[in-house]
Order: structure tokens, then sequence, then C-alpha cells
DNA sequence: TGTTTTTTGTGCGATACGGTACACAAATAC
DNA sequence: GTATTTGTGTACCGTATCGCACAAAAAACA
């Protein structure tokens, strides 16, 4: 995949009119509300200000440009997370931002989208295993993510990092499908609040 | 919404050819593969071996037929939540069932397809609202349910029953997501049985 | 300046889709 | 037996969809 205008030596023909982490972005927010199967290649070219030939030169057809997309929001959530989980405080209060901010996303109006691999990505899994290889992966990076900052605590061995990654990811998902259903963030919030003593014991 | 051949005092025109809990069942499996979006109307009426406007005159449009179909999976499926829940046993090993069971049919094969409402209903939610009130419903009548077992059992009051049921539920959540994504029964089993003491504690 | 390369944007074509009209069939009511 | 009601099945309509062909445009190269 080429750069289009951000900063790299150009290349010989006619330069691209539009940046690629726009364009995944606006497409993302399409992806987000109405799901793969749902979103037309219209609506995602009039959400990238880009013409459906340009879409397809760019990222192939819609699969594709799902993947691409899916991959590119994935890769900054695990990098948010990281962040977060690497920063101060003790392990409660890092799960408790992590938590938050998850939170502060899935309910963003006016869609209340939840994630976009537990709210979208999942249901095309049976019919598009190539999405399904994404999702699970980002899945598995999240939970490894959590499990390092698990072992790095100074938590107790006996339900093992690894346990308590699959349970705080866990409580991730009910969080991010309860969001796309409708929950309310307070209600959210609470919930994550209570678990996190719980994951942390 | 009629009966159809059932045992019910025939009304007057030309009865109808088929069942209604036949069709829906069949209708259910299409719906719970590709989702409701990518279900074509063609699919689901040779699914359910029906001619378009018999599904039409029967069940309304597409999306009346989903909330037909979702409904009717979702209250069998609180109905032997309940069974199991009122059955013998402590609540770990009534518990546990509840997760066997609920593994064995997300597993199934050959499409792993997880549960209709966390892995179908919850994508339309934004852009379907009667989808998305009809998927709440059914997640709280779940919730309901494990609040009343936790509730009668012996376990403490200091994770309250709904707080521990809200666990559980998120627990079900994540089984649901893990294997429409692919995920093996066995490990999604060890999962579930490293949970069970947790949220029974 | 002319050539080459790449992107843009209009426009098209073939197909699939959701939903329905209409004539025929099968049952009950009178 | 006739009328009435209800379900079935063929056939159809208008629309939306995906994906692409093709010419114009904008840059680097020679």
């Amino acid at each position: 995949m080429r750069n289009g205008t951000e900063i790299t030596k150009r290349s010989r023909g006619r330069p691209r009119a539009f940046i690629t982490a726009e364009v995944l972005d606006r497409v993302r927010t399409v992806f987000l509300e109405k799901g793969f199967a749902a979103a037309s290649v219209d609506e995602l070219a009039a959400a990238a200000r880009l013409n459906r030939p340009s879409l397809y030169a760019a990222f192939g057809d819609k699969e594709q440009l799902y993947i691409h997309t899916l991959r590119f929001y994935g890769q900054k959530s695990v990098e948010g997370l990281d962040a977060v989980l690497a920063g101060p405080g003790t392990i409660e209060q890092r799960l408790s931002k992590v938590y938050k901010l998850a939170i502060d996303l899935y309910t963003a109006p006016p869609h209340r989208p939840g994630c976009m691999i537990v709210g979208t990505a999942a249901v095309e899994s049976p019919t598009h295993p190539k999405i399904a290889v994404v999702a699970n992966e980002l899945l598995v990076a999240i939970e490894k993510s959590l499990e390092r900052a698990f072992a790095a605590s100074d938590l107790g061995r006996d339900p093992s990092p690894a346990a308590r990654a699959r349970m705080a990811g866990a409580i991730m998902h009910s969080i991010a499908i309860r969001a796309r259903l409708g929950a309310k963030a307070a209600d959210l919030r609470a919930f994550a609040a209570s678990m996190v003593p719980v994951i942390c014991r």
C-alpha cells in the first residue's frame, strides 16, 4: 500500500489527492455504524470523499478495504492499550483507565458503536475467513498486552496472568456488546469498576 | 401471528402448508450464519422451503422476520437457561452446565455460529432500533434468570446476585464472541471452568 | 517540450435485491 | 353446490449494488 501524499519521496505519476490514514478513518465510521455487509461502497466512497474507482485502486474490493480499516483501527487500539498499561499507577488504576477510555469510545454519540472487532467483524467471521483471521490476531494482541501487564504487576500468580488477561478481555467484550446495544456509559463504568477488583484480587 | 397447521381449530381459508416453528428454525440457521444484512430473502425463503410471498404474508418484511426469529430463539434459550438453573446440583454445577450447553451450541459445526444476539443482532443495533430493543429484552431476561439463581443460592451477598449475574453474563458474551471467531470448544470449556469459581466465590 | 506513469472522475453494465401483483388452489360457511 | 376466505406460486418491477472501462489530468523523466 502506498502512502499517498504523506512525506515519502514522490513517485512518478499523478499524486494522490488523499491521505491514507484519513480515508481509513472516515471509512471506519461507516463500517463501525453499519457493519461490513450493510455498508455500501457508495456510502464508503462518499464518506471518504473519494470516487469508487479510487477506492478500488487504492485498497481493492470491499472486503480488503474493510480488512485494511480493521487492521488500522486495531493497531491503533493495541498501541493505546499498551501505552496506558505501561503508564503510571497501580495495575488496578491502569486497568480502570483502560476501561474508562474504552467506554468513552464505545459509547460515543451518536451511534454508541461499541468495538469494531466485537461489533462488526465477528458477524462476518463465518462467511469471511480473512476477516476472522484479522479479528483473531487483534484479540490475541489485546490479550497479550493485558497478560504482559499482569505478569509485570505485583499480583499473585494464582490466577495466572493469562487467566487474568482472558477475564479482563471478557469484561471488555461484554462492555462492547452492551454499548452497541445502547447501554449507558454510566452503567458500563459502574460495571467495569465492580470488575476491576475481582480481576486484580 | 397465526399458528399455521398446528393444533388450533381451523380458520376459514386454505390451510398453511408449513409449521411456524419449523420455518423460524430453518430461517434461524441462515440468519445465524450470515447475519441479518447479508442474508438475502431468497436464501431465507429457500431455507424455509417457502416462496417469498408466503414469507412476507406470514412474517412481514425481512426485519420483522428477523425479529420473529430472534424472539423465538431467545425465548427458547431463556427457557432452557431457567430449566438448567432450576435443576439439581450446587450453583457451581448448574452454572457449569449452562456454559457447557452454551458452548456446545455456539461451536456447533459447520459454522461455529456463536450466539444470535451477540453475534448478529448487535451489529444491526445502530441502524435497526427495533432489533436492538428485542436483543436488549433478551439479554435482560438472561441476566434476570442468572440473578434469580444466584439470589436463591447459598452464596454470600458481597458480590450481589445482580453483580454475579452481570459477571456470568459477561463470560457468556465473551464465549459467544470467541466461538464465532473460531475458538475451539475445549479452550472455551477451560475458560468457563476457570471462571465459575471466580463468579461463585 | 514531449513521453511516461499514475490518479482522477464520469459513466456504464450486469446482476442481485427487496417487495408485490395477480391468477390459481384449497379449505370453510351458507 | 356456490360463495367466501386464505394460502400458494409464478412472474414481474424499480432500485441499488459492485466492480470496471475509458478518457482527462497531473506529476516525474528525458
